[in-house]
RNA sequence: GGGCCUGUAGCUCAGUUGGAUAGAGCGCCUGGCUUCGAACCAGUAGGUCGGGGGUUCGAAUCCCUCCAGGCCCGCCA
């Protein structure tokens, strides 16, 4: 609602702009700093004043003046040097909250494809891997509820070196035939994909002690390729397996996904082809003749050190303004290799003829096979090669896609874009939007208390890389449990009549809160120092901090029927009147109005691309609670009209805070 | 050599795209549970927003420069 009234008041005061000053400016919506000061503010009289050469103040009270009523709002008024603060009115606001009237979105709806996670499935997930996750599929919820429709796609790369490398493994270090991989994943007692890891980081040592090894990978990698032999059969078993524990791994932490394009079907369905000659024929590859990349299909590094940007607006320009591009050496030393001299395609050239698939820009298409059904009834669907179902789903063909791939490979991304680009498709390279994220890093104190052992060097650094090839990092379910013993020992100490199981699922989902929100709290480019106390913390600026304001509320509600009271019909006792008189009161109408900024916090973190901030407008409305909470005791306050109000506004404000924390895919447990 | 990012309280981080008196959590200190259960609340202390210049009504935010740290720049993925 908040959302509907500050759109209403941007587009009528543009309005107004336009028709009595005649010039177009973009109207800025702010909240004040203080309360006091109403609920939006305009500086839009301080630009005004540059355009049409007066004071702002002067023009902030001529238009205060002359503005037309709009419906919802009680006062304009002038204040500072010329700000324009708008006060709502209380009593129509309560009421059409009660009537949960009109839900806004500042953009029309589109169809947009989400890709994220996309872990090698050749070992464990580890923390890094969970905040792509959690921030892809945060994404995805923020994009869905305000009414877009999402597709989620986690891409495989089952045919690359990571893959290879622990079939190597299995085959040349551990002499293992393919029947006896197949026994180890089902194997019970033994995890599969921890398995991976430990080998893994093994592989990669032995490569650095007989670098004659990687004949090995060359071997495996062309046997994977060509899908032929006991080399492939376990790397398709390795693959697979690890796919099924990731997807188990972030099933505990809700997230799902809709696809599972895979990297051999854009090898086998030959994407790359179809990419190729269109790339081709529109000159965005040329055959190089000389010099150091003789024989390869380059592009050209002026096609991505020129973007030729147009009609972009600034903000799209200023989010996304990441193009870096080598510009010292040999010219030829800046092109990208998008096809090897030996005639194989690059990792690049894959990508751009799969980002190409998701906007429906070329022939191919995947054919589909059910890979799994959730527990909430969704279908995720794998990428087949040949005999797909004919139920599914269109896939692809989005008009703006989203990959949630980690800062490192921005380059690689710009090299993407600019493939879309240089073909001709300038809207899709500008909706091509790379959420890119820092690295979680570990503490050299966390490494201590993992038992990892640190060169003298690391230790002095502030964070150390997590890193697959030497084995170094947190695994994503070993945290996850870490999580879940810690939180159960809490619920045990404070519910010890609660059944084991109900104590248990309570347990899982204030660890998941935990986790989801500690891996949102910190803004796309901060690097997060991975702390086993800090994220292990269940106080202060927390996921269960959160959870609890929502339980405390729902106590309320649950209290009353326990005592055998029944809830007030709200529609029947309270009317804008009832608002009015109640609202008056200054913090119960500012709880409210954060309680109903749920979607105005949404839309800014998106046009920001910042779900931090969502993290952040949970956190502060259950702290506006829990101050609330504890200066009014709502069950036993005399007065009845209060109470019926009260009661009300426990119950709206369990409804908002719980959808926001669904949002951030986090559950409200029932008691905590 | 180049590109991108970061530098804000003792620590970890926000800061609404240039706005009003720079905020929060943790930690420290003080106080509050027979209550809708304290995973909470109230309060104290803590700041040359890395340094310097500039732009203007106004700068933590934009520009220049210097310093410090991180990431990336392969016929690897």
């Amino acid at each position: 609602m908040f959302l509907v009234l500050a759109l209403r008041v941007r587009d009528a005061v543009a309005t107004h702009i336009r028709q009595r000053y005649a010039t177009e400016v973009s109207v800025v919506i702010e909240q004040p700093r203080q309360p006091e000061f109403g609920e939006l503010a305009l500086p839009v009289c301080f630009s005004l004043a540059k355009t049409l050469k007066r004071a702002p103040r002067q023009i902030a009270e001529e238009m205060v003046a002359e503005l037309p009523a709009i419906e919802g709002i009680a006062a304009f008024e002038v204040a500072g040097g010329g700000f324009i603060n708008v006060r709502f009115e209380r009593g129509a606001y309560g009421e059409s909250l009660l009537k949960q009237a009109a839900v806004a979105s500042a953009s029309s709806p589109q169809k947009i494809i989400v890709e994220h996670t996309n872990i090698n499935p050749n070992k464990a997930a580890h923390i890094g891997h969970l905040r792509n996750a959690v921030l892809g599929d945060t994404l995805v919820r923020m994009l869905r509820r305000l009414g877009n429709t999402v597709e989620v796609q986690n891409y495989i790369d089952n045919t690359g070196v990571q893959v290879a490398d622990v079939v190597v493994a299995f085959h040349f270090l551990e002499k293992k035939t393919p029947a006896e991989v197949q026994a180890l994943v089902n194997d019970p007692t033994l995890r599969f994909d921890y398995y991976c890891w430990d080998l893994y980081a093994r592989m990669s040592q032995h490569y650095a002690a007989e670098p004659a090894a990687k004949e090995w990978r060359a071997e495996t990698l062309h046997a994977i390729e060509a899908d032929e032999g006991d080399l492939a059969e376990t790397g398709r078993i390795v693959a697979d397996a690890v796919v099924k524990k990731h997807l188990g791994t972030m099933l505990r932490l809700d997230v799902e996904y809709d696809l599972l394009p895979r990297e051999s079907e854009i090898l086998h369905l030959r994407f790359w082809e179809s990419a190729f000659e269109l790339l081709k024929e529109r000159g965005a590859v040329v055959l190089e003749t000389k010099g150091k990349n003789a024989g390869c299909w380059i592009m050209p590094a002026h096609l991505f050190q020129e973007p030729g940007k147009k009609a972009t607006t600034p903000k799209e320009d200023l989010a996304e303004g990441e193009v870096g591009n080598p510009e010292a050496g040999n010219p030829e030393d800046q092109d990208k290799v998008i096809v090897r001299s030996n005639g194989t395609v690059t990792y690049v050239g894959k990508d751009i003829a799969y980002q190409l698939w998701k906007f429906g820009l070329i022939e191919k298409d995947f054919h589909y096979v059910p890979y799994r059904e959730y527990p909430d009834g969704r279908v995720l669907w794998a990428s087949a090669a040949s005999g797909g179902d004919a139920a599914a789903p269109a896939f692809g063909g989005g008009s703006k896609v989203y990959n949630v791939i980690d800062v490192r490979q921005s380059y690689l991304q710009d090299v993407v874009r600019a493939g879309l680009q240089s073909l001709g498709f300038e809207q899709q390279a500008r909706d091509s939007i790379h959420f890119s994220y820092e690295m979680v890093a570990l503490t050299p104190r966390c490494c201590a208390e993992l038992g990892i052992e640190l060169s003298e060097e690391d230790r002095k650094r502030s964070f150390v890389e997590v890193s697959g090839r030497k084995g170094l990092g947190v695994k994503a379910d070993d945290l996850i449990d870490m999580l879940i013993t810690k939180a159960l020992d809490e619920v045990r100490s404070r519910h010890a009549e609660t059944p084991e199981s109900a104590q248990r699922e309570i347990a899982t989902q204030i660890a998941i809160g935990a986790l989801r929100y500690f891996m949102l709290r910190f803004t796309r480019t901060t690097v997060i120092a991975f702390d086993l106390q800090e994220a292990l913390s269940f106080e202060g600026e927390t996921g269960p901090y959160v959870q609890y304001a929502a339980v405390r509320a729902r106590n309320i509600l649950r209290t009353l029927d326990d005592r055998g009271e029944t809830l007030p019909d709200f529609n029947k006792q309270l009317g804008p009147d009832a608002f009015e008189a109640q609202l008056a009161q200054e913090d119960f109408w500012q709880l409210l109005l954060e309680a109903s900024r749920g979607e105005w916090a949404i839309d800014r973190a998106l046009a920001a691309e910042e779900p931090a901030q969502i993290a952040r407008y949970a956190f502060q409305l259950a702290q506006a609670f829990n101050t609330f909470y504890h200066q009014h005791h709502i069950l036993n306050e005399p007065d009845a009209r209060k109470k019926t109000f009260l009661l009300w506004m426990a119950q709206f404000f369990v409804r908002e805070l719980t959808r926001v924390l669904d949002t951030m895919g986090i559950a409200a447990p029932k008691v905590m």
